[in-house]
DNA sequence: ATTAATTTGGACTTTATTTGTCCAAAAGTA
DNA sequence: TACTTTTGGACAAATAAAGTCCAAATTAAT
């Protein structure tokens, strides 16, 4: 189970790409995806989108990866988390039967 | 089920009191707690445990319902949230399995 | 062992988001 | 009608996020 920067390193390091190129097509500086890949600084949504496009990997299971960690960023050092998440889903679940973004 | 503001609403409403003074015991303008009620502005993590003391509610409860609503702020327009929140149960499973909180 | 390439760390800047004040308008109550 | 409460929005301050730039450290190649 890899983080959503684990899994963008492996990628990169799968295809021996240098942070360097694969930063210029995402155009940010390569210090900035280092920091991505260990996880000390956070990827947009477009940035994930575009290094689905990149890797050529499923766009989804990327975005799923890299919304999980955020929502455990969110719930670090809560030990509610596991709870919260809990009525997090009863919470979605209640919406979308009702259909009701609010 | 209650978002965290129509929870704080409730509890203010049940004990007939006005904006003005449970703001000022949270020390801020009573329209921001407006705003909170209303889910249009997030409360800090302090004035959730403020506000379990002022209407002596378990403080615990609180807390979670606020952390879900979080999440699901996070997760907003994402058809992927249901995913994505599966998966960060398991992170987290995988994380308190391991004791370690990276 | 040098040299070259890659990666990391940190100081600094810019931009965006959050959090708040203040006050007037709207809504509700007596 | 007068009083109280609630809401909306313009604005300001504070905080956090996101980036540049460059030098130091690490890793790989010759």
């Amino acid at each position: 189970m890899l983080s959503i920067g684990e899994q963008i390193r492996k990628l990169r390091e799968d295809q021996r790409l240098p942070l360097r190129k694969v930063a210029a097509e995402l155009d940010i500086d390569q210090s900035i995806l280092s920091k991505i890949e260990r996880g000390e600084r956070k990827a947009s949504k477009d940035q994930i989108i575009q290094i689905a496009r990149i890797f050529s990997v499923d766009e989804k299971e990327l975005l799923i990866n890299y919304l999980s960690d955020r929502v455990l960023y969110d719930l670090k050092d809560e030990d509610l988390a596991t709870a919260a998440l809990k009525v997090a889903e009863k919470k979605i679940k209640y919406m979308t039967k009702n259909q009701n973004g609010k």
